[in-house]
DNA sequence: CCCTGGCGCTCGCTAGCCTGGAGTGCCAGA
DNA sequence: TCTGGCACTCCAGGCTAGCGAGCGCCAGGG
């Protein structure tokens, strides 16, 4: 545990670090607010703070940069728990007051005003379907050979997919699978739902069960949404930092599971290395879960590089995903 | 006009200058194939180029770079049509033949494709809901506050919308309101439903008219998927380049309005400053629109510097185009 | 015992200089 | 009309020197 003092010190290189990406020295630190030493001292204590590590050197004679262990310490000790400033918080207020239309571009432009209310890239992870009942199930024919499945579910999420057909399925047969496939779906999950009962139709029982195992693929793919991406090419001058970042939002499945981790772990920020994802060691993540009446029905983040604002990270995700949720909530309730 | 010798000059450079990105000097193109003369000869030959506009020289004593007017002419004056090699046809071909699941999916997946062949930015402009008939419309409601309109269209689209309740709207009247769209719209396009057609009941009419407008504010919203974007940081080398173009690339309505524009004008390629977004200048976009059964459903394109293979990226573009079309077709007839 | 001021030292960054090489333009001769 | 040759230009890269930021260490003082 570090003393009184090596805090204040290494709280201060980090948000001078985090304001000018630059190596801080011991005089910039020595007349910092909260720190009322001189700069020798400083250098001192910085001697400390690099061999426990939580700082490091770009090279000898150059100021101290924070560590991943150096910016965990100070996440896990920020005094002030972060605000918005009100242009941001009105930004978030008017975005939710105005948002209509489509789950899915509900989410989607969430992204949009996550990425530029922190200038980092975003990325929102939509409510699956499978928890959820469902409200409504069709099987509508497009032609002869290809028909279509749609389920509506109480979360507001909505499936489809497409069914290939026998070329000689008639519209009778479709329009009792899609009746019977309303009885034993409706009101209940995908996982709940009672697929052995029969329709009495051989030919119907087999549509039905089409249907349904393309619904439940489905269901596991989770809608992704990656915003403002283009964020890290600020955030970043090594080009090849970029790239390789970039690539790797591109693959939405790392994506997917590395916010998925991180809150399994219970945690809400991921410092560099701490992720485990080896392309993005030079990122942090900071994620929200989105609770709608206790259940967990997305999850919010932020990736940006490790030397990003944590207080006003956090509070942002914070807000977004408590002002989602209650959105979400008016829609499933 | 250029007379031949300039012409294969000209076309000799733009190979070399796509392949290597460095401005070419005289030597190099005078024991090109195609090129029988001295290096004295292509330098006064490319004196004259620049002259006319077709090449640019960085500096006084480097070699010449080919101008948006070289290229254009180099395009329009390709000898071979351009092939896909083996690797990537096959490539094409396994993708198309395991496709499958949603459309949204596909168009998404198919970005991907077009990315990872081309090794550029892809676009795909889905169909629009606006000229396809309905088969299938419904309302669900989701909470005593919000319901959903669904709609199926016959080319396999989907396109949901939330309507907002009175806090006292029954079932009874929602499924009324759900029977009766479906009188009126199934069949037609959403241009010629019928929404004058009175149910009889006035709360159900408006219930109608409510979810219709809904759907036809979003079928105007073209589905656009970006894909492959991180290519754009391999493209250049100029970090700021990288960064507004891929600021650019996030605004998909300049992407689409762009990609619509291009085609507009009966063009397949643009070429730089050709298509007018200023941000885009160094990029090349390649497109193709998607027909089926004579109308177009859709476009693709490739966005790319403007030193990108052309005939390999019109290749790909025509191929998957055509394929994507045949898929399409599959769903829609 | 801890803090502080000071000194010497180490690096990286920048500017200036130089040189080699690639490429051009032009000219005279075939 | 083409070609070989020559003089010239300019960039890229390597080298050096100087500067400044920053550190480590040490001796003195509260």
């Amino acid at each position: 545990m570090l003393d009184e003092r090596k805090t204040s010190i290494l709280r201060a290189i980090v948000q001078e670090y985090i304001s000018t990406a630059q190596p801080v020295g011991s005089t910039h630190i020595a007349d910092a607010p909260g720190v009322r030493v001189s700069s020798a001292t400083v250098r001192n204590e910085m001697a400390v703070l690099e061999q426990e590590g939580y700082l490091a050197q770009p090279h000898t004679s150059a100021g101290r940069v924070p560590t991943d262990k150096g910016y965990r310490f100070f996440v896990d000790h920020m005094t002030t728990p972060g605000r918005l400033d009100s242009a941001a918080s009105q930004r978030v207020g008017t975005f939710f007051d105005g948002a209509h239309g489509r789950l899915e571009e509900l989410l989607h432009q969430t992204t949009n005003l996550l990425a530029q209310v922190t200038q980092h890239a975003a990325v929102v992870v939509g409510p699956r379907a499978e928890t959820a009942t469902v409200r409504s199930v069709q099987i509508v024919g497009l032609s002869s050979r290809v028909a279509l499945v749609v389920a509506v579910f109480s979360n507001g999420t909505i499936d489809n997919q497409t069914m290939e057909l026998d070329g000689d399925t008639s519209e009778l047969r479709l329009s009792a699978a899609s009746a019977h496939l309303q009885t034993v779906m409706i009101g209940h999950s995908l996982d709940a739902a009672d697929l052995k009962r029969s329709s009495g139709d051989a030919a119907v029982d087999l549509l039905c069960s089409v249907g349904f195992e393309a619904l439940r693929k489905g269901s596991s793919d989770e809608s992704v949404f990656v915003g403002g991406a283009s964020s890290m090419a600020r955030a970043f001058d090594a080009v090849d930092t970029v790239r390789n970042v970039l690539r790797t939002l591109e693959q939405q499945y790392v994506v997917v599971s590395l916010v998925r981790d991180v809150l399994n772990r219970g945690l809400t920020v991921a410092i560099g290395a701490e992720h485990g994802v080896e392309p993005l060691v030079a990122c942090s993540v900071v994620v929200a879960p989105v609770m709608v009446d206790g259940d967990q029905v997305g999850t919010i983040g932020i990736l940006g590089p490790t030397r990003m604002d944590y207080p006003q990270a956090l509070a942002t995700v914070d807000v977004v995903s408590e002002r989602l949720a209650r959105r979400l909530g008016e829609g499933a309730a």
